[in-house]
DNA sequence: AACTGTGGCCGTGGAT
DNA sequence: ATCCACGGCCAC
């Protein structure tokens, strides 16, 4: 058993070295391997036949003696009937899949007296059919990577700078090249106009095509710089040959995220070159940043600076002034341009070696799982595989039967300010509870999403010990640590994957679902009541972790204890961990609270602390006052009051520091439609600035004037922001209402109510009988 | 072709 | 003045 399991997480065929595979549907695949050893690279061909499950036969009945039994001869398409109750029960393959599909569609036309004209018009409930790579890699047992590290793969980064943003009107003018020795490089156009940009891009090709690398890489290289190339290429007639095979020119596929397919169009494309994968780092930062959720931002710069990839005379040039410097400077372009390729091949070092392990697990292609939801782009592949591999019929699809859902219990126990704090929370709650109860879906009677979780779950504990064992900073270790990020990212999806709604995995149980967070409301709650009778104080519990409060004297260790002491209490394998200690914490809303370290660093969490559309000043006066505050220093609070409002009151802010980010939903159309009915300030401050235009999704800094709203032009470089031409027109007294009313709100809970109406009280208006602020004494309240 | 979940705070801007 | 529905963002 235990080595099926396994092999329904790697497969079971031991080719090494794949790094990329290119499957027509006529069944002609191509497979590029690398050899670990020497670094050759080969390449081999093979024919393989599609296959694709059904429900029924009846489609293919039509063809008489070209349809037979596995096993039979010679016929033009063979089935096999799996076993158990799976509604996908038949698996039929022909030499080609295009013969395949034909035949089925044209018996369903037949059968439906309507025109069928793509398998997928037969439904999900009626017909699995995977792209062909996904096929092979299925059939075969064979995954990506076998015997190789991240380090083996062949990776060239490539950058385009344009004259702008319009790949209908701007040209490439430069793009720098780092080759897989690492050696970085700049191409140029020689000259003006189509020719020297047709040039330009002619010799790109011919740089990729020479170093012929497994991947391409680039940051939002396929929002950016592959749609715009194609759009050039395709321009100006230069034959766009990227891949190692076949025709010149892109393949497409749909994605979620991408290049708009057409004009105003919601769906999105990506662009496929046969024999290589082009990744883009930005899936692998979004990704990381899900878990982490610890960036400053998801551009280039700002997550090369934070993780340490940036050198320290890193050349900044902001993006639209980038061709104006080139023509004066191109010096400066070209060592921008070079820092640019070069910090994308260490992010995709840093953070690309979780894709690549799921590549060496799930049947699809490293492309797609660098960019793959958790569930239904890695899960459900290792289970189709599982089924297979193992004889079965795969379940259908099916729809919720209107049971509700209900998620994880949250307390909250006191609000305000107390000390002495600890953290205690369960590692991976969910996952552990399947496995600890078996929960697992009702329909898989293969028992293999249970069998998976607990296969992760162990070679997830294996991978971290090893890495453990590795020197620091050795590629092993890196391999080890990205195998354990990908695991974990995969056991935390298959609680997703349970409760996913509107029949979107093959698996979902909302019954399972619910089990699963019923054990886990049980579980918190005697985590909580425990701790209670211990001797602590309860502050909040939030889904699998409780903050609270030690009585004073306690030291690190009795703290421990207590959490050990609880720990045991709980079923094996859900196992309670001391997540953290702090100095100090404020206390405000059910998941909005601040923490204080000891070592003085300060946590906000929550909505009312921390928010992306935030006014800057806004947050800069929360973090200096709740610092104070957690420090015990209660004028110290005031006078960031006092000087943050004084500030405001002499227009010392930029208005950037006033602004709110906003994400513009509506398209300039729409929102003329609806606004007679609701005017929102954000498109009202982009019709003022005389901005007519823009897209749906795309975000603004807006800010209130006395009489309208003004957009802030975002500029790449802090020190860009030219004082001379802010304008300042913001309303001080809605944004000193603001500061009063939004953000010295949320000190609320630390004091009685006349402390706070004396610790925030406008300096003119003083109150005699004010109590005096050097007294005051934060508080802690009970919630019950 | 893509698509994992619930619980919760809070600001906006019209409705009452 | 207060209420409320909604959308956005965030904690888990």
């Amino acid at each position: 058993m235990s080595r099926a399991e396994d092999e329904w997480l790697w497969g079971w065929d031991p080719t090494p070295g794949i790094v990329s595979v290119w499957v027509e549907a006529d069944g002609r695949a191509t497979i590029w391997r690398r050899i670990a050893a020497t670094g050759e690279l080969v390449r081999e061909e093979a024919r393989f036949r599609p296959w694709l499950l059904l429900d029924r036969l009846d489609d293919l009945r039509h063809l008489g003696s070209e349809l037979s039994q596995e096993g039979g001869a010679g016929a033009l398409v063979t089935w096999r009937e799996l076993e158990g109750p799976g509604a996908l029960r038949y698996l039929v393959r022909a030499a080609d899949g295009k013969t395949l599909s034909s035949a089925i569609l044209q018996g369903a036309t037949q059968r439906l007296g309507r025109r069928v004209g793509a398998l997928r018009d037969l439904g999900k409930e009626a017909v699995l059919a995977l792209p062909p790579e996904e096929q092979y890699l299925v059939a075969t047992g064979r995954n990506y990577f076998r015997d190789l590290t991240f380090d083996h793969l062949r990776r060239l980064q490539f950058d385009l700078e344009t004259t702008g943003l319009d790949a209908g009107r701007d040209r490439i003018f430069m793009v720098a090249v780092r080759d897989p020795s690492g050696a970085a490089e700049t191409l140029e156009v020689e000259g003006e106009g189509d020719a020297a940009e047709a040039d330009l891009i002619r010799r790109l090709v011919a740089r990729i095509q020479a170093a012929d690398p497994d991947v391409i890489e680039n940051h939002n290289l396929h929002g950016f710089d592959l749609p715009f190339l194609d759009r050039r290429a395709r321009r100006l007639g230069v034959p766009l040959s990227l891949g190692r095979i076949g025709p010149a020119g892109l393949r497409q596929r749909t994605a979620r995220r991408g290049a708009a397919a057409g004009l105003d169009d919601r769906r999105k494309v990506r662009y496929v070159a046969p024999g290589r994968e082009l990744i883009d780092t930005l899936d692998a930062v979004l990704r990381h940043d899900f878990s982490e959720r610890d960036l400053p931002g998801h551009g280039l710069k700002a997550v090369a600076r934070h993780l340490g990839l940036a050198g320290p005379d890193r050349e900044q040039i902001p993006g639209r002034q980038i061709y104006e410097v080139y023509r004066r400077d191109p010096a400066r372009v070209r060592r921008y341009a070079t820092a640019d390729v070069e910090e994308v091949a260490g992010l995709a070092r840093l953070l690309g070696g979780a894709a690549f392990a799921l590549a060496q697990m799930a049947p699809r292609r490293y492309e797609r799982l660098a960019d793959a939801g958790a569930a239904t782009g890695v899960i459900d592949p290792l289970l189709v595989r599982a089924y297979l591999h193992a004889g079965m019929a795969l379940p259908a699809h099916q729809p919720g039967d209107g049971t509700e859902h209900s998620g994880a219990a949250l307390h909250l126990f006191a609000t305000g300010v107390a000390h002495r704090i600890v953290k205690a929370d369960v590692a991976s709650l969910y996952p552990s509870l399947m496995r600890a109860f078996r929960i697992g879906p009702a329909r898989d009677r293969l028992g293999a999403m249970l069998a998976l979780v607990d296969r992760l779950v162990e070679w997830r504990l294996a991978a971290k010990a090893s890495a453990r064992a590795a020197p620091r900073g050795s590629a092993e270790r890196f391999a080890h640590e990205a195998r354990s990020a990908a695991m974990k990212l995969v056991v935390n999806s298959a609680y997703g994957y349970l409760a996913a709604g509107g029949g979107l995995t093959r698996f979902a149980d909302v019954h399972a679902a619910n089990k699963v967070t019923r054990r886990g409301r049980e579980t918190l709650d005697l985590m909580c009541r425990e701790l209670a009778a211990r001797g602590v104080t309860l502050l909040e519990a939030d889904t699998d972790g409780v903050y609270f409060a030690v009585p004073e004297g306690w030291s690190e260790d009795e703290e421990r204890g207590v959490v050990a002491e609880v720990a045991s209490l709980l079923p094996p394998l859900v196992q309670l961990e001391f997540d953290g200690r702090y100095a100090a914490m404020l206390s405000h809303e059910p998941k909005n609270y601040a923490l204080l370290s000891y070592d003085d660093k300060l946590l906000l969490r929550g909505v009312a602390f921390r928010s992306s559309r935030a006014e800057p000043f806004g947050e800069n006066f929360l973090r200096r006052a709740i610092g104070r505050l957690l420090k015990g220093d209660v004028p110290g609070v005031r006078d960031a009051y006092l000087v943050t409002l004084d500030a405001l009151r002499r227009r010392e802010l930029p208005t950037r520091d006033v602004s709110s980010l906003v994400r513009l939903t509506k398209s300039p159309e729409h929102y003329l439609e609806t606004r007679e009915a609701r005017r929102e300030l954000p498109y009202e401050a982009m019709l003022a600035a005389g901005r007519r235009q823009w897209s749906a999704g795309e975000r603004v800094r807006v800010y209130r004037t006395r009489t309208s709203a003004g957009v802030v032009e975002e500029t790449d470089d802090d020190e860009d922001a030219i004082a001379g031409e802010d304008p300042r027109d913001y309303d001080v007294g809605h944004y000193a209402r603001v500061l009063r009313e939004i953000f010295a709100s949320r000190l609320e809970r630390a004091f009685t109510p006349e402390d706070f109406a004396a610790v925030f009280a406008d300096p003119g208006q003083m109150s005699l009988f004010a109590p005096a602020i050097e007294n005051v004494r934060p508080v802690l309240k009970r919630t019950d």
